[in-house]
DNA sequence: GATGAATGAGCCTTCATTCAT
DNA sequence: GATGAATGAAGGCTCATTCAT
């Protein structure tokens, strides 16, 4: 990795942590170069305007969260509770141990982009949808091995599920107060039990 | 009502538009102007500042939300399962037939202020309690009616149907689809069944 | 006139002035605070763009020199000689005594602007189709009245005279000497007779 | 000729073209770099300073210029007609198959730097002179061999040829359509005629 | 000889705000 | 109560130039 690179890697990561708690409009070129210790010159020598440099701010952001849930699953029965649970835990741990101080950048930048950036609003909606893919793909397998009650609307359950962590995230920050993403997690826990057939005692 | 305060509602109204679809930082004195059909003078002869009239338009957007909530309880049964499903309603009501345009104010101005305006914060603290209030005592008049299942967490049923709407809400905006805001609204209502006692068929 | 007409009019005369001799890409706002004594932004009360003030700024430049030939035409015989030389001197006085430190906004405008900027360069094309007119216009009038030598290129005069100005105008303009303006005037002036039928001896 | 100066060669080329259409305010090192596929620091290896390219280029551009006329010149008889014709058609072959894209390096050059550049100023001024030293030369020659009429104004014939042939070009550039040159080397065809003595049949 | 990362000043434009009218 | 002219700071972005590699 070049010089160039690495600078690149670091205006990414300071972006992200600023547009994650700024939001796209309240962030400025002087917030940037403050946070990136560089000029906006120095700036625009990696990334072409601000707009281009929210979307690959936003998609490093992604990309951390993303690793964060890999290591999350790595340590874990491949199961369906446990993956499940697995992506309780990881929106959880938004609040209790943040990547960024914003909270959680999809529903930061998915209320802000959703009716002024149709370029971000479209990198939010891909996103969310790993998500919901994690979680149908997860309960479909499910279906098939016989851990999930047969009948269920996996799509449904997706929403239900993101949306409350997301809700959850919401209340924590704004009461800034992480009692309201645990009581959703916790919520959660039974939806998804509910979602599965009752282990069988061996 | 004089010609003044005639004034001033219409830009309390309409700056609760622009407001709630473009955001705080997003939305210009031009736009507002624009909005109100008024010039710069105009409006600062009626709030002190952008951040004055921002409070201002949340508390309007906030009062058009409670009097729909009131007149959505006027036609009702008192019941605790009557009142907490009409809560539900309420939070669908505002994808489905939207008072603003940007969806729902208390979600745009958490995210957006939670970390940047602790004023316009605050407000949407207030306004969350509202809500939460509402849940919690109906559920604690629902137990002394004998209503509501005892021992539960009167609480945590708050925050997860706030937080269960609210990201229904946000994921129904960010993929311009109602059936997020529907999934969770029925996911709800399950729920809102489970705290409650069956029943007595008559 | 109100006190913003007032502030516009002087905003353009100042920079019709500034772009005269500095060129569009040459002239900064800040050049043009300078000259007006205003701030940017009063400035841009009155102008959208820079570009807009410059087209209207060389509307008004074009304006003033229109009424220069007002005037010169005024005091004279309406008949085709007087008008032809009135022609040559109006723009001999360009550079003797000029109403824009930069000579001939025609000439700056039209070169500067033919390459690269579409809506100057039809402005300019329509300020020299309002001099080729009056040459063509006048001698078709003489060729009706007799003065004229039957046969001329009516169209090629149009385009000799203002050629040899303007390219008069460049070279006084480059050498900073107005004698290059001087030859070319009288160099007309002989040509135009030749165009005219002799004057009868009374 | 090295690697260094091949180069430097290419860059002068390119921007002598970018120059003459874009002109020196206009042409930023971002336009130079795109034309000549080099970096920044590829070319200020070769030249010190935006001004100092311009300069190099000018020359550059005026030397293809002489070039041009000497080829020109060099299939003609050396008398002072046909070296007078030369030169017409010299101007003329600038719009009808041009060298730079900008048209006449000179005039661009004179318009914009006469009251904002003292040094590419002198340079046109300096350019100006050849040609105009080229008329004297040849009229002063002809005065001589008896081709010319006694008691013209050598210096007057050198200016409104220029003039005349600069401002066609201006009008042919201005209204992208070469007829306004043609029309101007005509008639410079029968100045020029008027400047001679009557051949003698043979 | 050439690169490309970095600078700092400057670019045009928009901002929220004030105030004489 | 409302206007609109004016401000000064800040906005995002581009400029010509430098220099370590």
């Amino acid at each position: 990795m070049g010089k160039g690179d690495e600078t690149r890697q670091t205006i990414l990561s300071q972006a992200a942590q600023v547009f994650s708690t700024h939001g796209y409009f309240g962030t400025s070129l002087d917030d940037l170069m403050q946070a990136t210790n560089l000029t906006k010159g120095g700036i625009y020598n990696h990334f072409g305007s601000k707009e281009a440099l929210a979307v690959e701010a936003f998609e490093f952001g992604a990309g951390q969260v993303r690793e964060r849930f890999q290591a999350l699953l790595a340590g874990r029965p491949r199961n369906t509770r446990s993956r499940l649970l697995a992506l309780v835990e990881q929106f959880h741990s938004l609040i209790e141990t943040p990547l960024f101080a914003g909270g959680c950048i999809l529903l930061n930048t998915a209320v802000e982009a959703d009716d002024t950036n149709p370029v971000l609003r479209d990198r939010a909606r891909y996103f969310a949808d790993e998500w919901r893919g994690f979680i149908t793909r997860t309960l479909n397998k499910g279906l098939e091995l016989g851990d999930v009650r047969p009948g269920i609307d996996v799509e449904a359950a997706a929403t239900i599920i993101i949306a409350a962590l997301e809700g959850g995230i919401m209340l924590s920050k704004l009461y800034d107060d992480p009692e309201h993403i645990r009581r959703t997690a916790r919520h959660l826990e039974q939806y998804i039990e509910s979602l599965l057939r009752p282990e069988n005692p061996t």
